[in-house]
DNA sequence: ATCCCCTGCTAAAACCATTTAGCAATTGCC
DNA sequence: GGCAATTGCTAAATGGTTTTAGCAGGGGAT
């Protein structure tokens, strides 16, 4: 345990040059003059004395801190929110810069503050994270930061990263199709007429326009819709429920998987079997869908991919694209085996 | 949007005084004999300019950066994690500190790195995180930074925030009694004698504790104790499958919730009510906890209260001691009602 | 009148790395 | 041999703040 830091300073000393020789050194500039020898020299220096730089005294002279702040609305209100924060920081780590975690609750004043904070502290680029996709307000930003939305849109900042939803709606749907079920089929957790002028977010939007394209496409309609306005588990029962009370599905479109889990719950109650009697899919691939009985199927959001790309965009050059990323499907065991079995093959993938 | 950002002596010259008047207003000195007046000309000019101190700048001088490291061996595979940096991160906005997040892995190759990327930041404090508690590993560190454990332990650095794992145990073991059932008890999750040598976090440790000494205390006995080395929803459900096959158990003690919920499904498919015919107690108040049918009663672990106290014990001076947060109850519907129901009111909390 | 203290402020150093401008010595060219 | 270009390196400025040391001037005591 020194006493001093080492600075670059003592790196050169010893190695006889100038702090300048060892500073172009160091951060490995190849448009320099200096010797073979130099370099053995400098580097020799700097790990005998195990010489690290001074983060602040760099970021001081050159105005990047090897640092992005990622500006969340809320960190782990939902289970969102942590795979997005776990892609960031895998990507953030790989190109070895160090990542602050900031939290608003979607609150302006807070907003502002946190990228104060951030911008006080010379991050190279930020990341504004909605947990709920939706259009984010990002206050004014003196200095021109590179920004990428994550699971957010703003008008003022053209860089995001969705997931493509509207093609993972139309594959939940093409795995139904694929069972052979033709009718009785329910959608749970939206009805266009009850909605009416109800906010979804884009991402929801989008994930129905999927669903009604491919329904579509295949020749294929809901016998009932269902809709409420929290999509939890003790909707998706009573939902259910009720639709007992009248019908008898064959499959269920569940258009997340706590509503799912809600399904589960009531036919299982009314001794139906999944999938023998009735089949499910689903969506996010909730940490719950590997636990219910069977496995649910689920469209997955893919939240580490998301954030890992969101870094890795910031990071390479003056992000301007929207970009989608795929959701993966994950069949587990809540659909009955398909009509034809190679058909679904193509798209299976694992746990 | 200006082209470069205020600084100091900006301020200073506008209001008429040397950077270091302004430098000694602004961060709020008492021990200085400037003016009223110079106090009302520096702080007109600073927010006339919207001035902001340049953090790197401020750090070099003065080796503080009013930030912190997150250092945590898992950040979101479990989540608990989200739980404990939520309450951090908290803590920290309130003292206008920032936070790092680094992940590791558990790995000591990254946890080394992840230490030096923080050291360089000139972070103020560590904090190390563990997802699992257990002794953790932390690399040596150069300089004297504060340190605090949390969730986990480390010879070196005492100061660690744990949840009161054996005052958990013993109310779980309190709640149960106070129901009245005195025989035909299960405990799901562990079994002595089956798990002689194998390790067992010091958590897990001191919750089987509290368990044993209140059910002791209490006059109870188990009836079957059944031990699985992962406590997942599948081995819950296995376990509880094998042992209604044999008895017929009046109350489960489960050692978490994911065990909980694979117990609830087994119950489901013989056919038994929860609390009518058998009545759960766990542990964690994990977020299925409050999904299930009936919701089930559970020992919380509070993590955000966890993550918060941490952060304040690294701010607040030099950190030394061991603290232990209480494990709040959940009551849901998973218990039958107690005997005497006053007993049970002192406890209550809610969802 | 001298000395001392107090008030209210400032000059300049320090923190540590990066970068611009440029110096001294050698090589290349004719 | 004379001149330019190249090679290999360094001095010094720079970034923005904090902090140490100290200055000028006024007032009080003696």
């Amino acid at each position: 345990m020194q006493k001093k830091r080492v600075t670059l300073a003592d790196v050169a000393r010893l190695a006889g040059l100038s702090p300048t020789a060892a500073s172009m050194i160091l951060t490995g500039r190849h448009d320099t003059r200096l010797s073979a020898e130099a370099h053995a020299k400098v580097h020799a220096a700097a790990t005998s004395l195990g010489y690290r730089p001074n983060v602040a005294a760099r970021a001081l002279r050159t105005d990047r801190s090897r640092s992005i702040a990622f500006i969340s609305d809320y960190v782990a209100t939902t289970r969102f929110a942590s795979g997005l924060i776990r892609g960031a920081l895998a990507a953030a780590e790989e190109a070895k810069h160090v990542m602050l975690l900031l939290e608003t609750g979607g609150e302006p004043a807070r907003e502002l503050q946190a990228v104060e904070a951030a911008l006080d502290r010379q991050v190279d680029g930020l990341i504004f994270a909605a947990m709920r996709a939706r259009e984010v307000f990002v206050p004014p930003l003196s200095g021109n930061v590179p920004v990428v939305m994550l699971n957010g849109t703003s008008a003022r900042f053209p860089a995001a990263v969705l997931p493509d939803e509207y093609e993972g709606g139309r594959t939940a749907v093409r795995l139904l199709a694929e069972t052979g079920i033709t009718d009785s089929i329910v959608l749970l957790g939206h009805n266009p007429a009850d909605e009416k002028g109800l906010f979804r977010s884009q991402s929801i939007a989008r994930r129905l326009a999927g669903i009604r394209d491919a329904m579509a496409a295949h020749g294929l309609g809901f016998d009932a819709e269902l809709s409420c306005w929290n999509w939890e588990p003790n909707h998706g029962y009573d939902l259910t429920k009720g639709l007992l009370r009248k019908r008898r599905p064959k499959a269920i479109l569940c258009l997340n998987d706590r509503l799912a889990f809600g399904a589960y719950q009531a036919l299982g109650e009314a001794g139906l079997t999944i999938p023998g009697d009735v089949s499910l899919v689903s969506f996010d691939n909730d940490e719950l869908a590997s636990y219910l009985r069977p496995g649910l199927t689920t469209i997955s959001l893919p939240h580490e991919a998301m954030g890992r790309r969101a870094v890795q965009m910031l990071l390479e050059g003056q992000p301007g694209q929207e970009e989608l990323i795929t959701m993966p499907t994950v069949l587990r065991g809540s659909l009955i085996a398909p009509t034809q079995p190679d058909a679904v093959q193509k798209l299976s993938s694992t746990v």
